[in-house]
DNA sequence: CGCCATTAGTGGG
DNA sequence: CCCACTAATGGCG
């Protein structure tokens, strides 16, 4: 497929991921994704980016865990039919399985979640006190939101439109009063990007902010583990509507509090990418990255 | 067969 | 009316 990507060796990299890696890496993942009709390989995208081959494989590495050739196999299309997979449970081994279960989600962002009703934020949030900040992600820019009831947003804005993610935030909840407050959200992004910051022993407090509806489909992504994915479909049956698929990817679309309620890893049963509110080149990313840890 | 593109049915907001 | 869906269908290697 891309054969340029083989010809550097890897060379693994232990540094913790760090956020201005990400322009480089949207780049990358763009090019080979978006200009499948060029094919550019490693050294054509070093060249476009100004940086060495060997360069870019560092970078690249140490923020996805994985070398670009290794990230690519990831997002493919029969990779995510995998992780949409049927549970084959392995009859024979039962104790494998439960060995499985502590490791397989031992990088599992734990979070307590409660709903906020409709009837709750009537009138578009008027009584609603939100708290916002921007910080560097391993995705980009983050925009946080949070109530003193707990996390309620997380956005993504590439360089320059951090105001069209702000905007975007807003609209879910006009009426509500938005304070800047980064010293606040600052801790919260610590502990949402760095996996070394999960534990199940300090659940991350979540209020989901939606319709009936809405909040039961987030509730399902919840569930899903770290490094799978399930179909808008599967999700659909999960909560007693089957034929609601396509209902069920306007409410995912619609989920306010981003990679912390992982919208990535819902799936077209194809395994396909379909769509994504952030774009889908992050959506990739996420996948990548998660493949990258697991 | 497999891989598109098109179509019709779909349910929530 | 809009939509981050999907199963069915028909065309084309």
């Amino acid at each position: 497929m891309n054969a340029l990507f083989e010809t550097i060796s890897d060379s693994a990299v232990e540094t913790t991921p760090c956020g201005a890696d990400y322009d480089t890496v949207r780049s990358v993942i763009t090019m080979i994704s978006e200009d499948y009709r060029e094919q550019p390989g490693l050294e054509t995208i070093a060249e476009r980016l100004g940086m060495s081959p060997t360069g870019l494989q560092k970078t690249f590495t140490r923020w996805a865990g994985l070398s670009p050739k290794a990230f690519l196999q990831a997002i493919t299309l029969d990779h995510a039919k995998e992780l949409l997979g049927k549970e084959r449970l392995p009859v024979l081994d039962t104790s494998y399985e439960l060995g499985l279960s502590g490791p397989g989600r031992l990088h599992d962002l734990f979070v307590t979640h409660e709903a906020m009703s409709p009837g709750e934020w009537k009138s578009g949030g008027e009584s609603l006190v939100i708290r916002y900040g921007f910080h560097a992600s391993p995705f980009g820019r983050s925009l946080l939101m949070i109530t003193d009831r707990g996390l309620a947003g997380v956005a993504f804005a590439d360089p320059g439109e951090e105001r069209t993610a702000f905007e975007d935030m807003t609209a879910r909840w006009p009426n509500a009063t938005y304070i800047e407050d980064e010293p606040a959200t600052a801790a919260y992004a610590r502990r949402i990007f760095d996996p070394e910051e999960w534990s199940s022993d300090r659940p991350l407090k979540v209020v989901l902010i939606g319709t009936d509806f809405q909040v039961q489909v987030w509730e399902s992504l919840l569930k899903i583990p770290f490094g799978k994915a399930k179909s808008y479909s599967e999700i659909a049956s999960e909560i007693g509507r089957p034929n609601a698929s396509r209902a069920v990817g306007a409410a995912i679309g619609r989920n306010p509090v981003s990679f912390v309620v992982p919208c990535h890893r819902a799936l077209g049963k194809s395994g396909a990418l379909t769509g994504y509110h952030w774009g889908v080149t992050r959506k990739r990313a996420m996948l990548g990255w998660e493949a990258g840890k697991a």
